[in-house]
RNA sequence: GCGCCUGUAGCGCAACGGAUAGCGCACUAGCCUCCGAAGCUAGUGGUGCAGGUUCGAUUCCUGCCAGGCGCACCA
C-alpha cells in the first residue's frame, strides 16, 4: 500500500517537474536520469510536513541553478493543478515550507483504503515486490558442531531469521541455510575431547589438552557413552582408527541435535542443512580450484598453494591448500559459494560474526574470481552482544568453555524478549543486552509495550459485541481525530519500514517502528473510547484499531516474536 | 601496526545527506465511579575535538582523542 502510493506520488511529481522544466528557457544540465536520481520521497520526521515530503527542489536548483524555494513553488503549483483535476490522484494538498521542501498531504481516501485492505487482507499487509521473486539464498549461524551455541550465535539467529521475513515480505524466493562444518580440526578435536573424557570415565588418568573442548557437556556426552554397558563393549571391540571416527561421528550427531533443539525453541528454522563433508565428497572443492586455476587464479609457492585473492583487492594472496597437502578453511568455502550460485541463487548474503570481517575481502574476491558481480554477495557482520545483569557485563570468555549459551538466555529471559532484544539496535553495532530489562513487565521493556498495545487490542474487540461482519461496513470518514489520523499515518509508514530494513538488510528499524506504532496507540486509547454510545463511531473505531492490531502482530511475527491475545 | 564497530541529555538509544536533533529511564507535577494504569499528559536537559565536501552534516571525507572487537598454511 505504501509502495503503491509512493509510485503514483513519483509518477506525479516526475510528470509535474517536468512540465515545471518545460516552462522554463533552455534548462541546462538536466535529464531524465538525473531527475531519477535526485527524486527522492520521504517521510517527514513532523507531521506538519505532511505525509509524504520531497527536497527534488534543492537538487534541481543547482542544475536549472534557481533558488531552491522558487523550483519547489513552480512544482508545487503543477502537482497541485494535476492533482485538481485527477479524482485519482492520492495528493490532497501541497505546500512549499522551509527553504524549498515539497510537503505534500494525502487525501484521507488513501487512508481508508489502506485501512479496508489491511483488514480484508491481513496476511498480505506489509507486502510488496522489490524483489521480483528473485532467489536469494541466506546463510546464517553456521557455527561449528562442537558445542552449544553462544550468545553470538544467538543474535545471528534472531537477525537471520528476521531478516529472511523481511526478504520474503519484500518480494524474495528466501532460502535459510545453516554450513555444517561437519569436518576438519575443530571437529576431530571434538571426537579427541569426548574419547578423552570417556577414557577419564574408565578410571584412566589423562592429560587433557587446552585447546580441547573443556566444556561441562562433553563430560556429560562421554558418559552417555560409558554409561550404557552395550556402548562399552562395542567401543573396546574397535580399532584406533574406528574408535577415532566413532566418537567423532557421535560428537557431531548429538552436538548438532542440540543446536537444532536450541533452534527450534528460540523459533528459528533452516531450509537447508549444507554438510562440508558431503561438499568434500562431491568433488566440488577439486572442481572449483580447477576453474580458478584455469583462471589464473591460482598459484603455487612454499610448497603451498595459493589463491590470487589480490587480483580483487584483498591484502595479500590466500592459501588454499597448505604444504602438508590438506585444504584450508577456505577451499571449501569457495566451492560453497560456487555451488551456490550453481544452485540458481542471484543473491548470496552471509551473516557473520565479528570475528570473520577480515575474511570478508578474500570471500568477495573468490566470488569475482568465480565470474560472480561482487554485489552478488552481501556479508552482513552482526556485531556482539554483552549481557548485563544487575548494571553490570556478563563475562564471556571461551576458555575452559565457560561463555553464556543462547539456552542461558532463553531460559532467562524467554524467547519474545531475547528475539526482540538481540535486534534492538543497528546489527553491525555493539548491543547491550539487559537481561533484567528483558524479563521486566513494565513499560521500560519495549517487548512488553508494544505486546500490551496487542492485547488491550484484543481486550476491547473481544469485548466490543460486534461482529466482525458487523464492523465491515464502518463509516471511516468519522475518524477524524488527531489520535485517529496519527495511528493511520503509523499504518501507511508500516510498508515504508519493511522496504528501508530490505534494502538496509537490518531488521532493527522495525523494533523503532512498532515501539512507535504502540505508543501512538497507547495515546488514542487514553484519548478516545473506542465503545462509545454512538454505533457509527465504535465501529470506525473497531475497524481502526483492528488494523492496527493486524500491523502490530505482522511485525512482530516478523521478528519471531508472539502477539498474546491477553497477558 | 592494520582493519571493523562506537562516541548524541545524568543513563540507554533514534534521526534513508534535510526542516525546530526525537524516544525511553531517572527526576518533578498531574490523569483510573469510564474499553486492561503493563497505559497517558506536562516540565528539566544534548551532537568527543579540529578541519573539509555540500544550498544543507549527528550522518559523508581527513586528522586527533576515547572505548569495544578482530587480525593463522585455525575453522
Amino acid at each position: 500500500m505504501y509502495q503503491k502510493i509512493e509510485l503514483q506520488l513519483r509518477s506525479l511529481l516526475v510528470k509535474a517537474t517536468e512540465s515545471y522544466l518545460a516552462d522554463l528557457p533552455a534548462s541546462s544540465g538536466y535529464t531524465k536520469d538525473t531527475l531519477a536520481d535526485i527524486l527522492i520521497i520521504d517521510i517527514p520526521k513532523e507531521k506538519e510536513f505532511g505525509h509524504l515530503a520531497t527536497s527534488v527542489a534543492f537538487r534541481l536548483a543547482g542544475i536549472v541553478r534557481k533558488n531552491p524555494k522558487d523550483v519547489a513553488a513552480g512544482i508545487a503549483a503543477k502537482l497541485d493543478a494535476d492533482s485538481r483535476s485527477d479524482s485519482a490522484s492520492p495528493v490532497k494538498s501541497v505546500e512549499v515550507k522551509g527553504a524549498g521542501f515539497i510537503n505534500i498531504f494525502l487525501k484521507d481516501d488513501c487512508f481508508f483504503a489502506l485501512l479496508r485492505s489491511v483488514n480484508s487482507r491481513p496476511e498480505e499487509f506489509g507486502a510488496f515486490d522489490i524483489g521480483r521473486s528473485r532467489r536469494v539464498l541466506l546463510e546464517f549461524v553456521s557455527a561449528n558442531p562442537t558445542g552449544p551455541l553462544s550468545v553470538a550465535h544467538a543474535r545471528q539467529a534472531a537477525v537471520g531469521d528476521a531478516l529472511a521475513n523481511i526478504l520474503i515480505h519484500a518480494g524474495y524466493s528466501v532460502t535459510k541455510e545453516y554450513y555444517l562444518n561437519d569436518e576438519g580440526n575443530q571437529i576431530n578435536i571434538l571426537g579427541r575431547s569426548i574419547r578423552l573424557r570417556y577414557r577419564e570415565l574408565s578410571g584412566e588418568k589423562v592429560d587433557f589438552p587446552e585447546d580441547h573442548y573443556q566444556g561441562d557437556y562433553i563430560v556429560g556426552l562421554a558418559r552417555e557413552l560409558y554409561d550404557d554397558q552395550a556402548t562399552r563393549s562395542k567401543i573396546s571391540g574397535l580399532g584406533p582408527e574406528e574408535t577415532e571416527w566413532f566418537f567423532l561421528e557421535f560428537g557431531v550427531a548429538k552436538i548438532l541435535k542440540i543446536i537444532q533443539d536450541e533452534l527450534a525453541d528460540f523459533g528459528v528454522f533452516f531450509d537447508e542443512w549444507y554438510s562440508q563433508r558431503a561438499l568434500g565428497k562431491s568433488g566440488k572443492i577439486e572442481e572449483a580450484l580447477g576453474y580458478l586455476g584455469k583462471e589464473g587464479y591460482i598459484y603455487e609457492s612454499d610448497g603451498a598453494v595459493w589463491f590470487k585473492s589480490t587480483a580483487f583487492g584483498d591484502d595479500k594472496d590466500r592459501v588454499v591448500r597448505k604444504s602438508d597437502g590438506s585444504y584450508t578453511y577456505l577451499a571449501p568455502d569457495i566451492a560453497y559459494h560456487r555451488d551456490k550460485f550453481d544452485r540458481g541463487y542471484e543473491k548470496v548474503i552471509n551473516i557473520w560474526g565479528p570475528d570473520h570481517h577480515g575474511y570478508i575481502p578474500r570471500m568477495r574476491a573468490a566470488v569475482q574470481a568465480l565470474g560472480k558481480d561482487k554485489d552478488a554477495l552481501s556479508v552482513i557482520i552482526v556485531q556482539l552482544a554483552t549481557l548485563f545483569k544487575g548494571g553490570q557485563p556478563v563475562p564471556m570468555s571461551t576458555r575452559k568453555g565457560q561463555y553464556v549459551t543462547l539456552r542461558e538466555v532463553l531460559t532467562e529471559v524467554g524467547r519474545d524478549a531475547s528475539r526482540f532484544f538481540f535486534l534492538m539496535r543497528k546489527t553491525d553495532s555493539h548491543l547491550d543486552f539487559d537481561l533484567e530489562l528483558a524479563k521486566k513487565q513494565t513499560s521500560e521493556n519495549p517487548v512488553y509495550y508494544i505486546q500490551y498495545a496487542h492485547a488491550r487490542i484484543a481486550g476491547i474487540l473481544a469485548g466490543a459485541g460486534i461482529s466482525g461482519a458487523d464492523i465491515e461496513g464502518a463509516d471511516l470518514s468519522l475518524l477524524k481525530e488527531n489520535e485517529e489520523k496519527d495511528l493511520m499515518k503509523a499504518i501507511f509508514e508500516f510498508g515504508y519500514c519493511i522496504e528501508l530494513c530490505a534494502k538496509q538488510l537490518d531488521p532493527y528499524a522495525l523494533t523503532i517502528y512498532l515501539q512507535s506504532l504502540a505508543g501512538a496507540f497507547h495515546r488514542f486509547y487514553d484519548n478516545h473510547k473506542v465503545l462509545t454510545s454512538d454505533t457509527g463511531l465504535t465501529k470506525a473505531r473497531l475497524f481502526l484499531i483492528r488494523a492496527v492490531k493486524i500491523a502490530l502482530s505482522n511485525g512482530l511475527a516478523i521478528l519471531g516474536v508472539s502477539s498474546p491475545e491477553r497477558m
